[in-house]
DNA sequence: TAGTAACGAAACGGAACGTTCCGTTATGGA
DNA sequence: TCCATAACGGAACGTTCCGTTTCGTTACTA
């Protein structure tokens, strides 16, 4: 057996005058694939083509870049982690950040993140869209956490956007250097002085 | 005039049987003119070669590989940012993030450190170096100022890593997304959380 | 003086980009 | 019922870049 054959070989012919979700469905799961086996590396457009037998004109009709794929995949995996403010900051936070790193250790979507952090750099249009829609939608929940911390009067209003950031970096930080599994020991310390009251 | 010709159009020839360090400073400005005038989109090997009047098996025979480069014309410019602590916690942080991010927007580094960072998510080797030996080196000033806030008692010890990692993610957050001119107000407040004491 | 090795230039094979053709397929409007 | 339409997979396009090899030239070094 080849290695990285996919259990999908499935060829899917034209279903008419119009777009097949099963082409979509299909290089959605092959671009998965890829990057949980290969990650950023080995994540090209030729690649996730053969392995989901399908054209690249047909990722292109789809997708209109990488980085527009890229993010897809993203947000097809990320399920269930929603985030709820209990009344203690500190505790959302750890709960929300383990919740998180979970995620990226136990699918491909670190890879993923990683991936799309990546193409950001070296693309504006990706960086535009990853600073204007893909982090505003997927930061929706824990920014909330921030505002609901400061209309009960735990921490300042303005200072939500600097303890966001702290948040936010403090996340790329570990995944981009992939030191994910040791660096969980760190998470409840930085919470706690990310959700710490202001006046002394 | 063609844009992007640079001022050093100077080919240098043979000196011998040994390597011209003139090549090596050709190329290292030539990398960093490229990067600060296309980014890490426009940043190759063969530009760097046009540009420098190189043959690309010149650059190979300095550096290993493109994050070889990339870390040393970071490293050629990274010159006076020192950081010596002060005994408060608080304004050694705040000047010196002020001092890192005028360095990042004032010279082609901050541009670098991204495509650093980029180059590290598809190169495992250009990751490894990163953390064993670039973050270390770079790193030495600040973990300075918080081992010495550990040692005068302001902070505890076991609270250096995790602090250190809300402050290297602070800065990365900023200068991955672009965002270091909008976000200097955050500046002030992000380092009191990090430097603050930890006891009630 | 002969050997050596770096120099710039050019070309290599391989991979990936995003696009363009091709023949096939099946829908949906006339 | 028929036919224009458009997506399909596949192949090939031209371009760019990678890292390496080959070449004739240059000038120290032993």
């Amino acid at each position: 057996m080849k290695a990285g054959k996919a259990a999908t070989p499935v060829r899917r012919a034209s279903i008419g005058a119009r777009r097949n979700p099963a082409s979509q469905a299909a290089i959605l799961a092959a671009a998965r694939a890829v990057l949980a086996e290969e990650g950023y590396a080995g994540f090209s457009i030729d690649a996730v083509s053969r392995r989901a037998g399908a054209g690249k004109p047909t990722i292109y009709r789809w997708w209109k870049n990488r980085a527009d794929l890229l993010m897809e995949v993203y947000a097809a995996e990320k399920a269930g982690i929603r985030a709820v403010p209990s009344g203690d900051l500190a505790q959302d936070l750890i709960a929300h950040t383990s919740a998180l790193w979970s995620f990226w250790c136990g699918t491909p979507s670190g890879r993923t993140f990683r991936a799309l952090l990546a193409e950001a750099q070296s693309d504006p249009h990706a960086l535009a869209a990853l600073r204007e829609k893909f982090l505003p939608e997927r930061l929706q929940d824990v920014r909330g956490l921030f505002t609901a911390a400061a209309a009960r009067g735990d921490i300042p209003a303005e200072e939500v956007e600097a303890r966001l950031a702290l948040y936010i970096g403090f996340n790329w930080f570990y995944v981009l250097t992939d030191q994910l599994e040791a660096g969980q020991a760190s998470i409840p310390v930085a919470m706690r002085l990310i959700a710490a009251r202001g006046g002394p």
